[in-house]
DNA sequence: TTTTATGATAGAGTTTATCTATCAGAGAGT
DNA sequence: ACTCTCTGATAGATAAACTCTATCATAAAA
């Protein structure tokens, strides 16, 4: 069965007229005779009348319809909804993002994105890098962002801008007289993530130190409320730096200026590319300097 | 686009994998490319992210995915029913039958009907007899019962019986003490149907007269009540006897034993005159002198 | 680096759809 | 009764499409 010929069939049964149903189509007469033919052949069902008079459908023909008409729609929607993604930066992308910058991150770009790429349906999906590299590569995401560099040789990325690190201390601590922060101070009694946030590593490495404190802190803002209570000090990414604010911490930058890279990756061969590329673009411009008019 | 490609898209999502999908469709392996590669450049979209491992859907081939499960379903919906329908005796069935018939005919014979014909889904219209031949015409009916003979040569017909009329009387009438009844007696006070019924025009036949008494009924039952109230004769076909007999008419047959012949037409080239031969012999056969049993 | 797996490509062959030209049948009008 | 006209069916040629086998290109795995 072929789609064509449903279209020819309703044509037909349209007009009630082979001659003016085949020109309808754009094509010859008995063309539309010998297809429809071969339909009522293939399906085993007489589906016209033919009189002298014009055509018209059978109580079978007519018990069809609905399907018929059904399965032209669906045709019809595939067909408008590809003119629709015909446009690269356009339908669904599933972005996924690291949970130390997507609370911190989202709310500053999301709407700009939504007007800049109108047309492309962003689905932020929050979880560690591991998980994220993980679904991308499993074509469950079409992109992330994540703050470590991707080693997959089936993956690209591109860096979208630095991250610088602070030092948030509780108000009380010694620290906090002074403008800036010795990471090696720091290192002393740091908090840090659990395993599995690159936050955690590079918190570690920034401080030159093997261990924080024996605290398991899941999320960023339970670290911040660590910190607020006096149990020690942490690093956070200078796009929390507000959120770390309202919470009371004092906020120092660290005296070498670290910081993390953030990069958006995508799979080599994705055809995805260019809206990836063009997600990137927004991002950095969305976030330009952000965490400058929040220090 | 075409039913088949759409088949082809999903099978090679479904294997992840074109060379068993080729298989698993009973083509060669680089029939599917070329042809999903013909889809994604018809639609413009890029469907598939072929990589070493296998093949994954695009975001946007997932978008589309609904559409074409709902398209090829519908496709199935549609041989599926085809395969019903392909036993001429099934399938929507719409036959007419005049006022004067249906509401005596129906009962005795629609359960009959249904048990001789299980998949013939007949759906009654009740009308005068021009207006079921004109939508018999106008293939709004596959058949219908009529008691005239039509002289369309576009309609075909078969006769099904003949069905006796029989004089109705108010019980203290003097015609009711005879065992039979003649015509011209019974034309006297004879009451008939308004314009348009075949049965007026018969009954005034049988009769022998020009007009009845200046009553308008519009239906059986109607010019029943009126005889039971004393207001004339009438006369009624046989299928209608017992219904008159439940009102306290007395019923005698004619003189002559006349009666009107039933019969059911269809459209001369219509695919559905199996179906229709087959209501016609099971009529007959589910009516065999059904009123003899009932006088 | 070789091997293996996988999809893409080329060219031939086959099937299918379409066209033009013509036919057959039924009404309508004379 | 006899054309004339309208309508769909049919035949044969042509064009388009699909599909095949054989082979290539690429990338991951050994």
């Amino acid at each position: 069965m072929n789609l064509r010929d449903l279209r020819y069939l309703l044509a037909v049964l349209e007009h009630g007229h082979f001659g003016r149903a085949a020109e309808a189509c754009g094509v010859s007469q008995p063309t539309l005779s010998v297809q429809l033919r071969k339909l009522e052949a293939e399906l085993g069902v007489a589906l016209l009348e033919r009189g002298a008079r014009g055509v018209a459908a059978t109580a079978a023909c007519r018990s069809l319809l609905p399907h018929v008409r059904a399965a032209l729609a669906e045709a019809e929607a595939i067909q408008a909804q590809a003119r629709r993604l015909r446009d690269p930066l356009s339908g669904p992308f599933r972005l996924g993002i690291i949970p130390t910058l997507a609370p911190y991150l989202l709310p500053r770009v999301l709407a700009g994105l939504r007007a800049r790429l109108p047309n492309l349906e962003i689905e932020p999906w929050e979880d560690l890098t591991d998980s994220l590299l993980e679904r991308l590569r499993a074509h469950d995401l079409e992109a992330c962002v994540i703050a470590t560099e991707p080693d997959q040789p089936d993956l690209l990325s591109r860096p979208l801008f630095a991250e610088p690190f602070l030092a948030a201390l509780p108000p009380a601590h010694p620290l906090a007289a002074f403008p800036s922060v010795a990471q090696e101070e720091l290192a002393r009694d740091i908090l840090v993530l659990a395993e599995g946030h690159c936050l955690r590593d590079q918190a570690l490495a920034v401080c030159r130190t093997a261990a924080g404190q024996p605290m398991r802190a899941t999320s960023l803002v339970t670290l911040m409320h660590l910190v607020a209570a006096g149990y020690g000090t942490t690093l956070i990414p200078a796009l929390a730096a507000a959120a770390a604010r309202e919470m009371g911490l004092v906020l120092k930058p660290l005296a070498t200026g670290a910081s993390r890279t953030l990069r958006l990756v995508w799979r080599a061969r994705s055809p995805h590319r260019p809206a990836a590329e063009a997600v990137a673009e927004s991002i950095i411009a969305l976030t330009d300097r952000a965490w400058e008019t929040s220090c």
